[in-house]
Formats: C-alpha cells, sequence, structure tokens
DNA sequence: GCAGCCTGTCATTCC
DNA sequence: TCGGAATGACAGGCT
C-alpha cells in the first residue's frame, strides 16, 4: 500500500509538471482536497483527526508527504513546490475581473475594436462577459467571468514572456532549474522556449479560429503582450495599463445609457477595485451604496421634474414630504404612489425614469401623507383592500382633494415590515451594518420609518463591523476575524485572526502550523475538517514522535545517507539520543525490557500481560504507567488541539455560508421589491383608468373623495363610497396586528 | 530580551 | 472502581 502511495504520490507530481509545462493546467490541490476519498486516502491515508492512528508514523513514513518536519529534505520539497507554481503561472496570468467587466462596458456602445486598445482582444473573446455583467447575479457570475476569462486568455495563448521572447534573468534560471529537473522526464528545453510556445500557440490559433475572432485575437495577444508585466517573483503576467484604462473607460461612460447599461455603470466602478472578485457581500454593500448615491440624484431630478413643472399644475407645486408640511397640497396618484418607493424603484428601474412623466398630471389627485409611518406610506395591509386604501392615519382632509388610494399598499406593507424585521435580525447578529444601514435608508425613504440604529445594542457590533468593512478585507472575511478573534481567546491553538493577505505563495513557502495553514484553509473554502487541504503543512514543525518505535524512529528520522558515511557511530548515537523524548531516556535509564511504543499503544490486557511476563520493581512499574499515561494524554492533546482547531475552521466556514445566503437573501429581497413595485404601479394604473371611465347617471365622473374601487374576493370590482371603503380598511389593518400579538 | 507559537504534561472531569 | 478520553491550564522550548 505504502508503495502504491509512494507511486502515485510521485506520478502525479511528475505528471502535473509535465501538463504544466504543455499549457494543461492541473490543480493537484483540488484534487487532494475535493471529495475523492479513494484518491485523496489514497495519497494522504485517512483521516487520523478522531482515530488512535498514529498518524505521526505515517506520515513521517511516506515520501514527499512524509519528510520529517526538520529534515533538511523539507527545503528541496517546498522548492519543488513553489517551482511547480511558478510553471504553472507561467501559461496563464491574472486579470482581476473588473477590468474586463470594465471593458465590456465601453466596448458595447462602441460596437468596434479599436486596435489601440490594449486589452481589445481579450474583451472580445469573453463575449459572454457582457451578459455576465448585465444578469441579474451579477455578484455570483463575476467569478464565472473570471474564470471564463481565464479561460479565454489561455486560448490565447497568454503566456508569461511578455515580449518577444526575451526573458529576464529570473525567467532564465528558473527555467533552467526547471529543465534540469525535468530532463529526465523527456521534456525538452524547448517546452520552456516563450518564442517556441509562442510559434506553437500562433499556429493552433489559425488553426481554431478564423476570420474576424482570429483578428481580435490575434490583436489581444499582441495588446497583451504589449501591456503585460511579468511579476518577477511568480512569473504571473498583468497587465500595466489597465487601472488607467479603467478610469478612463468608466468615466468616458456617462449614465446615459440604457438600463441594462445603467447596472454596467452601477457595477463598473465597484468593479474597478483590487478586492478579491470572490467578495460578494463587499460588493453588494458598494452597490447598495453607489445605489444609493444614484438614487439620490435620480430622486433629486425627477423630484425638480415632478414638482417644478411649469405648467402651474396645482399638484406640482410645493410638495414636501417634511413631516410638519401642510397636507392639503394635492399630488397625483403617480407622484405618491412613487413617492415613497419611489428611490428604489427608479433606482432598481431605470426603465420607470422613461414613464411619461406628464402623464401624471392626467392622474386623479390625493391627498398626500404628512405621515412617515409605514401604513401611512403604503396603506392598507390586505390585498382584498387593494383599491381601498384607508384615510392616513386621520391626517387626511377632504377639503384638501380626492384621496389617493394604494392599491398595493399591503403588500409593500408586508414586505416592509419583513424587511425590517430582517434589518433587525442583521443588526442583532452583527451583520455588515454598512448594509444595514444602506437597507435602513432605504426602508426610512420608502416607509418614512426610522430605525435608529445608534440606539441598538449591536451598537457596539456595528462599529467593530464598519471598521473591518472599510479595510480591504472582504467582509466574510471580517466576519471571520471576528468570528476567529472570539476563539483566539483561548490561546491554545495559536490562531490568529490578522494577516487575511496571505496568498498562495507564502502559504506554500510556509513552515509554520496553525495560522498559516488555517488561513489558507479558509481561503480556499476547503473542508478543514479533514485537516488535510495542505498536507504538507499539516505535520510540519511538529515532532510527533513520541509514540514512534526505535524502528520507526530508525527508518524516518536517520540522517541522510552520506551524512552516516561521514559521521562515527557516536554521532548517530547522539542523534538518536536526540531524538528519543525524557520518558524514553527514562525508560532507557530504568532499563525497561520493552518499548515506549508498546507501553503506549497496547490493550489494557495485553499491557497487563506484557508486565506479569517481567519482573520489574516499582521504580520501573510506576515509569511504565506514567509513560503509558503521559503517551495516551499526548495524543489525547493531539488529538483536541487538532478537534478544536477542525471546530474553529468548520465554525467559520459556517459563518461564511451564512454570510453568502444572507447576500443571496438581500439580493433575491431586493428583486422581489423591485417586481412589487412594478405591479403596484400597473395596478394604480388600471385603478385609475377604470376609475376616470366610471360615470354616474347623469353622466358625470365620480369623485375620488367620495367612492373608492373594491377588489371583492370573486374577482369583481365594486364601487363603493369612501367612508365604507375607509372602515373596512381600518378593519383589515388590526386583524394583522391581532395577529402579532 | 520579549512575544508568540507549539508541544508536552498535569489535573480534573466524564464516560 | 478502573481505564481511558477529553480538556483546561501551565511550563518549557523554539523562532
Amino acid at each position: 500500500m505504502l508503495s502504491l502511495k509512494k507511486y502515485l504520490t510521485e506520478g502525479l507530481l511528475q505528471f502535473t509538471i509535465l501538463l504544466s509545462l504543455i499549457g494543461v493546467r492541473v490543480d493537484v490541490d483540488t484534487y487532494l482536497t475535493s471529495q475523492l476519498p479513494p484518491l485523496r486516502e489514497i495519497i494522504l491515508g485517512p483521516s487520523s483527526a478522531y482515530t488512535q492512528t498514529q498518524f505521526h508514523n505515517l506520515r513521517n513514513t511516506l515520501d514527499g508527504y512524509g519528510i520529517h518536519p526538520k529534515s533538511i529534505d523539507l527545503d528541496n520539497y517546498f522548492t519543488a513546490r513553489r517551482l511547480l507554481s511558478q510553471v504553472r503561472a507561467l501559461d496563464r496570468f491574472q486579470v482581476p475581473t473588473t477590468e474586463v467587466n470594465a471593458w465590456l462596458v465601453h466596448r458595447d456602445p462602441e460596437g468596434s475594436v479599436s486596435g489601440s486598445q490594449p486589452n481589445s482582444g481579450l474583451a472580445l473573446e469573453s463575449s459572454s462577459g457582457l451578459q455576465d455583467v448585465t444578469g441579474p447575479d451579477n455578484g455570483v457570475r463575476e467569478s464565472e467571468t473570471e474564470q471564463g476569462f481565464g479561460e479565454d486568455l489561455e486560448d490565447l495563448g497568454a503566456v508569461a514572456p511578455p515580449v518577444s521572447g526575451d526573458l529576464t534573468k529570473e525567467d532564465i534560471d528558473l527555467i533552467d532549474i526547471l529543465w534540469r529537473q525535468d530532463i529526465d522526464l523527456g521534456a525538452g528545453r524547448e517546452v520552456f522556449d516563450y518564442s517556441h510556445r509562442q510559434k506553437e500557440q500562433d499556429v493552433e490559433k489559425e488553426l481554431r479560429d478564423g476570420g474576424e475572432q482570429d483578428t481580435w485575437a490575434g490583436e489581444g495577444a499582441e495588446a497583451l503582450a504589449r501591456n503585460l508585466l511579468v511579476d518577477g517573483e511568480t512569473g504571473e503576467s498583468f497587465p500595466a495599463q489597465f487601472p488607467a484604462d479603467i478610469s478612463s473607460i468608466t468615466e468616458a461612460v456617462p449614465g446615459e445609457s440604457e438600463p441594462p447599461d445603467l447596472q454596467n455603470n452601477l457595477l463598473s466602478p465597484l468593479l474597478t477595485g483590487t478586492e478579491s472578485p470572490f467578495d460578494l457581500e463587499q460588493q453588494w454593500q458598494d452597490l447598495m451604496s453607489i445605489m444609493e448615491m444614484q438614487a439620490m440624484e435620480v430622486n433629486t431630478s425627477a423630484s425638480e421634474i415632478l414638482y417644478n413643472t411649469p405648467s402651474g399644475d396645482p399638484l406640482s407645486t410645493n410638495y414636501s414630504l417634511a413631516p410638519n408640511t401642510p397636507i392639503n397640497q394635492n399630488v397625483s396618484l403617480h407622484q405618491a404612489s412613487l413617492g415613497g418607493c419611489g428611490q428604489d424603484f427608479l433606482l432598481f428601474s431605470p426603465e420607470v425614469e422613461s414613464l411619461p412623466v406628464a402623464s401624471s398630471s392626467t392622474l386623479l389627485p390625493l391627498v398626500p401623507s404628512n405621515s412617515t409611518s409605514l401604513n401611512s406610506t403604503f396603506g392598507s395591509t390586505n390585498l382584498t383592500g387593494l383599491f381601498f386604501p384607508p384615510q392616513l392615519n386621520g391626517t387626511a382632509n377632504d377639503t384638501a382633494g380626492p384621496e389617493l388610494p394604494d392599491p398595493l399598499g399591503g403588500l409593500l406593507d408586508e414586505a416592509m415590515l419583513d424587511e425590517i424585521s430582517l434589518m433587525d435580525l442583521a443588526i442583532e447578529e452583527g451583520f455588515n451594518p454598512v448594509q444595514a444601514s444602506q437597507l435602513e435608508e432605504e426602508f426610512d425613504s420608502d416607509s418614512g420609518l426610522s430605525l435608529d440604529s445608534s440606539h441598538s445594542p449591536s451598537s457596539l457590533s456595528s462599529s467593530e463591523g464598519s471598521s473591518s468593512s472599510s479595510s480591504s478585507s472582504s467582509s466574510s472575511s471580517s466576519a471571520s476575524s471576528s468570528a476567529s478573534s472570539s476563539f483566539s481567546e483561548e490561546g491554545a491553538v495559536g490562531y490568529s485572526s490578522d494577516s487575511e493577505t496571505l496568498d498562495l505563495e507564502e502559504a506554500e513557502g510556509a513552515v509554520g502550523y496553525q495560522p498559516e495553514y488555517s488561513k489558507f484553509c479558509r481561503m480556499s473554502y476547503q473542508d478543514p475538517a479533514q485537516l488535510s487541504c495542505l498536507p504538507y503543512l499539516e505535520h510540519v514543525g511538529h515532532n510527533h514522535t513520541y509514540n514512534m518505535a526505535p524502528s520507526a524512529l530508525d527508518s524516518a528520522d536517520l540522517p541522510p545517507p552520506s551524512a552516516l558515511k561521514k559521521g562515527s557511530k557516536e554521532k548517530q548515537a547522539d542523534f538518536l539520543d536526540k531524538q528519543m523524548s525524557r520518558d524514553e531516556h527514562r525508560a532507557r535509564a530504568m532499563k525497561i525490557p520493552f518499548t515506549n511504543d508498546k507501553i503506549i499503544n497496547l490493550p489494557v490486557e495485553e499491557f497487563n500481560e506484557l508486565l506479569s511476563k517481567y519482573q520489574l520493581s516499582e521504580a520501573q512499574l510506576s515509569l511504565i504507567r506514567d509513560i503509558r499515561r503521559r503517551g495516551k494524554n499526548k495524543m489525547a492533546a493531539q488529538n483536541c488541539r487538532k478537534r478544536k482547531l477542525d471546530t474553529i475552521l468548520n465554525l467559520e466556514r459556517d459563518v461564511e455560508d451564512l454570510q453568502r445566503d444572507k447576500a443571496r437573501l438581500l439580493r433575491e429581497k431586493v428583486e422581489f421589491l423591485r417586481s412589487l413595485r412594478q405591479m403596484k404601479q400597473k395596478v394604480q394604473s388600471l385603478y385609475q383608468e377604470v376609475f376616470g371611465r366610471l360615470r354616474d347617471e347623469n353622466g358625470r365622473p365620480y369623485s375620488p373623495s367620495q367612492y373608492a374601487l373594491q377588489y371583492a374576493g370573486d374577482g369583481s370590482v365594486l364601487l363603493i363610497p369612501r367612508t365604507m371603503a375607509d372602515q373596512q380598511a381600518r378593519r383589515q389593518e388590526r386583524k394583522p396586528k391581532d395577529r402579532r400579538k
């Protein structure tokens, strides 16, 4: 079995190197840590966290992963892995998703490709990127876009050395090292030659692509080559001029585009950041804040249009939402219905802006509410009272004019109440206060309900969260930080919450134990319970040789053969002495006739039998029992710490999952609100149309202040007096309140 | 020299 | 009652 593991491990490593050299990206870590128990267990062995398996011994006897943490070979091992990652990085380069999306926004209105654009080929290759950006689930699709982008880059043959095969000295050295390492694998030097690869890729491109696409790809590759910088350490390429381009692009595209582009415009400023594209929540916050700002602008302009029209319409003058403003101004139904939610409505539905404002003058007048309460804004509380708005908190004034019904007020009312409860939940949970405050503002603007978060008991956590969210780290990371910081008080596992920016290179090169390891696991969303996502880090720095038999020690920890040749027997004895634990020294001093491994790991019965076979003194028996107790306790402590770390990591993962769920639910909620408001407007329009066509016996229209339409349960629409409608509306208002009590 | 981390060990509790 | 697992606390070594 061990030989099989060794064979597979070495074979996979070599195969991976070969694939990487020929441009195929193989992520071994993914396979090692994915849910593939057979392969994973073949390579790594079964998880030993909860068993008495001597995982230390097992690992210490394996090649590759079995290098002793204090062995000199460890350096070579890490060097090999680092070089492997560098080789992988040669055939791909990472561009932040942000640039891609922003470029697509720029390219769309142009409809053509400018050769002067440095990354034109990239953008045109990822033709689906535009749809991704405008899709409803931008946050999630962003990562998909990035992935696709990376594939496109690989298709383009974007390799690291940028200009005409001119290699830096580090590149040449690296290639030489790799070449020497892989010469026995049959990989010739031409594999590393950039110009050679470039030629091959050009030929491939010609074969693969045709026509215009080919032209784009060629231009893109050339543009890439002209604008790429090469990281001296990783060999990764990155665009040199993207940030400037992006700024110009985003500035060049004003908010005058079509609605789908509007969303792009909303997103593009977000995407110019350098934070992780996977941080949905951070982007969500930014999106919300930007939407807030844009909505404020839109509202300002819209209100100017609505309320400052020179038509002399009495509806459009002196309208104010200030609480103390007299309520006897007239305002159109359209205005009033949108007034409460207009901010978001306009915000999320840019097409609404195109609705004819002038039509508002033809709408029925209504009495605006001076109340900022939720119910007053959204009217009655269920659908049966759809066309039956209440007298808003008694502030409606018949003399002030007809009252506006709020057909979907009930729906919005409940929706808003749900949102507010969600808000409370978010605040109580210490959810991102920025997001919460933005939602709060949204609800304030919508419902007029004031949520004073400063008086909330969660203000402390909010402040903490805000400080973390203002940093470059993701909000999920901030939550992780909070979670981990609470655990770090234990101090036993050495778990810290800082330095979230650890990257793969550092993780691979790290020799430390938990901090680097745990962060990397968390960043890669791998199952921390397995504690095997970085097996070569798992045991690094540990010396779990306590319960190893001397033979195992000999095989695992002997110095290299060269050292043996030079060293004398004394040196070897010293080395073994140093490797022995205190209890082993004691056992040897007391001349215990069996190994500590037996003492510790034998079952009780066999252990007692073993003791009975020998004539041992009381001191020897005492020592043996101490050794057994300490040995078992040592393993127990190791398992305990491991379990504790697993628990922390699992909790962290759960927190991240919950945050993702919460962000998704918030997105869905916003979508629902948007559609709800659209429905509301449609129903209002229908209401006005129907009501406006109604005539009494004399052929005169009914007064909206005296009559209202009521939507009956059987689908019919009744015209009833306003007073009756108000009574019914009040009754329906009380019902949900009673229910809540 | 100090701080932080890792590991071993002890004491205690619980099963 | 014994054996052993689990765990908090502490100390020592290492970086």
